[in-house]
DNA sequence: ATGGGAATGTAGCACCTATTACAAGGATGA
DNA sequence: TCATCCTTGTAATAGGTGCTACATTCCCAT
């Protein structure tokens, strides 16, 4: 039997997977279970509660997620342009849709105010506008906080275009991107 | 007995409000019943099916919603930055809190590919792009679309701060507007 | 080898889901 | 008055949900 932990720690990633693959609509512990070649009761076995598994998954996705964004883009001081430009082209990448999509449910199901993800949700958040505000040049301050949630406002809005099956507005909004200028 | 087809109007009007009120998390015929005071059995009675149900009382909260911006804001041409600072100011009312909600909901069912929510996605889309070109003050053509892609994105954006419980960032973003420039 | 504990399977619980079959009420026209 | 049809209730279907009780198998230390 090969020891529980190890075990764990193999259903935690497939499930991230399956949650990246499938969102928060086919979570139940029997599908969850099919998902990881293994049964419902062994699910509870590794963890004590369906709420624990979907916390632990979801904290590992977005974990993944940071370790990405950080990887993807260096943490060098940039031009609020550039910065809304690349970080726009980065998001919109066919390999981030499952993840944006995830994260889309998660955000609907925090406005719901569905425990545990208003937690996650704001966790996130502040992990984004951090990202941000780390690549965004010019001194700190509040200045630099409303330009970083202005930059993040932006290149959510526009991802969420991809999302509502608005590939073409989203496109757009791009293409306007290089008309912007902040001051 | 109520006459069937009034009957059926009041439902659809009960239910809108209940969905604006409670999201699409709460969607059993059992709990829907219980919204306007009925049976789950009736509702199958005015409706025939649980399908029906929903693409009728969404498609009632859309056009409300329609209705509801053009009235909030006159059709009339404005310069950009005017329109971006008047159109969020009026979407982060409080009173559009429960509609923009249920507007996230649908986005992630849309996203999710399950039906009929990324028909009726993409049809609200257009309507709000088509919201804005109207405002927008400027020659029509792709420059104007870009432009309008830009706003509702910008508008979207921070709205969805707010549904994060991100109110903070959301007004950051708000302020960082007034030193935004479109050429 | 054997006892003990960890790992896993089977079956079931009580409850929820959409939907339907059947029957009964109630009004309405003949 | 009676037959008919529209409306509504009751109850059941077949399936899904999270979770648990019990029993079994398996490995490892003694």
């Amino acid at each position: 039997m090969a020891d529980r932990q190890a075990q764990r720690e193999k259903v935690i990633q497939a499930l991230a997977d399956h949650l990246l693959a499938n969102g928060l609509g086919q979570t139940s512990l029997r599908q969850l279970a099919a998902a990881c070649d293994t049964s419902d009761r062994m699910l509870l076995y590794y963890f004590t509660d369906k709420t624990e598994i979907m916390t632990t998954v979801l904290g590992r996705v977005t974990e993944h997620f940071s370790v990405v964004l950080d990887q993807a883009l260096p943490a060098q001081e940039m031009a609020p342009h550039d910065l809304l430009l690349k970080a726009t082209a980065l998001i919109r990448t066919p390999a981030m849709r499952p993840t944006m999509r995830l994260w889309l449910d998660m955000v609907a199901a925090a406005a719901r105010e569905e425990p545990p993800f208003p937690a996650i949700a704001k966790s996130l958040l502040h992990q984004l506008m951090h990202w941000i505000e780390v690549r965004l040049e010019g001194p700190s301050g509040d200045a630099k906080r409303q330009r970083a949630a202005f930059l993040l406002a932006v290149i959510d809005g526009i991802a969420m275009f991809d999302m509502k099956g608005g590939v073409a507005e989203a496109d757009a909004a791009e293409a306007a991107l290089t008309n912007i200028a902040m001051l």
